[in-house]
DNA sequence: TGTTAGCACTCCAATGATATGAGTGCTAAC
DNA sequence: GTTAGCACTCATATCATTGGAGTGCTAACA
């Protein structure tokens, strides 16, 4: 184990190294921290930490870089959590109230905010279904041959979709059929509307074959689109300002894999179990990224995850402001989402 | 007047340049294209051509590079149209039918196709209105407090907003409103719905002062998402495949010219009146993309402008292939949106 | 035993000198 | 009008030199 002179070095040296992006040296740490150490003592300090494994050298004559297990030391137990200043929180509620009309808006914000706030890529990967239940449905005649179906769910959201209707029926006979697929499908989970109940609702309402065809489609398109799991990516022009990304070919490199909504999808969902993850260079198994880092939060519901939501970024990454800033927004959304199903 | 031996001389110096992005020698010309020539006498003709202000020289002892004026004259008279191959055109059809289920998914494909097949960022601006027309509105009801107030447009788009309606008021009256309103509205215009109207529906149904409060309010924010002209950026990654764009600085300060819609909007308005609309360089008078070149199509629908689109790239661009992709989209989002219209 | 000053050593990065070569401009001959 | 020949230019690559930041080690000190 590390004594706390050991400790408080390596932290300083993170810190440093965080700041600056440039190896540090033991004069630095000197000079710039009054630890009542010379130089020496701390040469001696950052061999020892070395060897331990907490320190690299990029090469012989240049200072100390803190390797993969000293950043995890640092995020388990040396960080400092730290909460925002006023000023950011004051940031962060402008950069809210600017758009907030819709779910996606506000998924979209969240991405924009947790990038701007930490310099970093941010991706949210938003549950759309969030548990929203099937209150009723309704046609809206459209022409001869088309209505438009709306679905409404207990949380007011409105869905539709162009659904074709056999030549000549009337709105009586539409809403006849609306308010009988409404009476099954009433207080059910979007979730739950699977093939087995689309199938019962056929076998029920057989009446006439052609609509029934196409609402069924039209309704596994609606559920569909509420499971669909959307992400939002924010930020990925903040890569350019971190040192490590000078290279055009290692944003390349990053973006394309950034684009693959696949990747990222799979990226978020690896992490939905715990409730904070930090992921740090290597510790991540998606290849391409394994000199990044990643912070990574999931919110919940009433037990149910609503989303998730990661920074990304190199190893050399602010741990502490991305988690504050984190913690910070999932309040936030907390109270913004409880406040949307109460109404 | 540049004689014939000139021109195809500078063609070929352009097209050189346009495809290594190097500064194109004399001796290069005469080996790469059989004109019969010696290097001598293309030197003296570039000389020439130097004198003319069509070629420029980034130092004594290298090739010669295409100003802005030759590209001008490149694209107002040398370019060949050229269509696209079969293979390109499958692609774009391929990735045009991946989803194209909402109008603004069809425009985010349009800038991502865009961008993909020219290597550069695209924009898109959508008018969203379009010259839809108000077919009817309805209310859906939520709770005793909220009713959910769609408005359907005889595109057969459907849109929809919460409004607040007086405790206990029956479905029956929140129809014989509606009914109302249709009435007077039908058949206009959603850019018609000014506030002069909106004051006529006031003044004509002033029996619940509240509900009728609402209602405008959410008319107005209606009409205002439907008038809203929306952005679409694609390809804004393809950047970094341009050698022009090695230099990480150039890159930022061109995504933070992109990243401001408001920047992007006026850009794209400036070339609406015209069809087909080619930027070189300077000809640009907004700062930052100055030495960037712009090609730009505007789409009308029954005379009324329907979006935007535009490439934006080094001077250094593939004019006569971007120029083919915008024509063919053109036509292929013409034919999709008269479908969609006679629907 | 822990701390520190001193000093030799390492090695990157910046600097400058030199060479290379692509390309031009000019002249004279065809 | 075209072309071969040649001197000239200048960016880029290469290499040696230097300066300095930083280390490791040793010996002295508290």
């Amino acid at each position: 184990m590390l004594n706390d002179r050991k400790k408080k070095i390596l932290q300083l040296i993170i810190e440093d190294y965080i700041s600056t992006a440039e190896p540090v040296g033991s004069r630095t740490i000197a000079r710039k921290y009054d630890l009542g150490l010379s130089p020496a003592t701390i040469r001696n300090e950052m061999s020892d930490l070395e060897l331990l494994g907490y320190l690299e050298q990029p090469h012989t004559s240049a200072g100390r870089v803190p390797s993969a297990q000293a950043y995890r030391l640092y995020v388990d137990s040396l960080i400092e959590p730290g909460a925002l200043s006023d000023n950011e929180r004051a940031l962060i509620n402008g950069w809210f109230n600017e758009r907030r009309r819709s779910l996606d808006e506000i998924f979209q914000s969240t991405a924009k905010i947790l990038s701007r706030m930490t310099q970093n890529v941010s991706m949210v990967l938003a549950n759309r279904d969030a548990g929203a239940r099937f209150r009723y449905m309704k046609f809206l005649p459209l022409d001869e041959h088309h209505a438009i179906l709306c679905i409404i769910t207990d949380d007011g959201n409105v869905d539709n979709c162009v659904v074709e209707i056999p030549l000549g029926m009337r709105p009586e006979e539409l809403d006849y059929l609306a308010g009988k697929v409404s009476r099954l499908l009433e207080g059910r989970e979007l979730s739950e509307i699977d093939e087995e109940l689309l199938q019962i609702i056929h076998s029920n309402i057989a009446e006439d074959k052609l609509l029934f065809t196409s609402l069924v489609q039209s309704l596994r398109r609606l559920r569909n689109k509420h499971m669909e799991q959307k992400v939002f990516l924010g930020g990925t022009k903040q890569l350019l300002n971190q040192p490590e990304f000078r290279d055009v070919e290692r944003v390349r490199n990053l973006l394309g894999i950034l684009e693959e909504e696949r990747v990222v999808r799979d990226l978020l969902k690896s992490g939905e179990d715990s409730g904070l993850k930090v992921t740090i260079g290597s510790e991540n198994k998606f290849s391409g990224i394994q000199d990044c880092s990643m912070v990574q939060a999931t919110y919940r519901l009433n037990g149910k995850i609503v989303g998730t939501m990661a920074v990304l970024g190199p190893t050399r990454m602010e741990y502490g402001k991305v988690i504050s800033v984190m913690d910070y927004l999932h309040k936030y959304l907390k109270t913004m989402f409880e406040h949307e199903n109460n109404k």
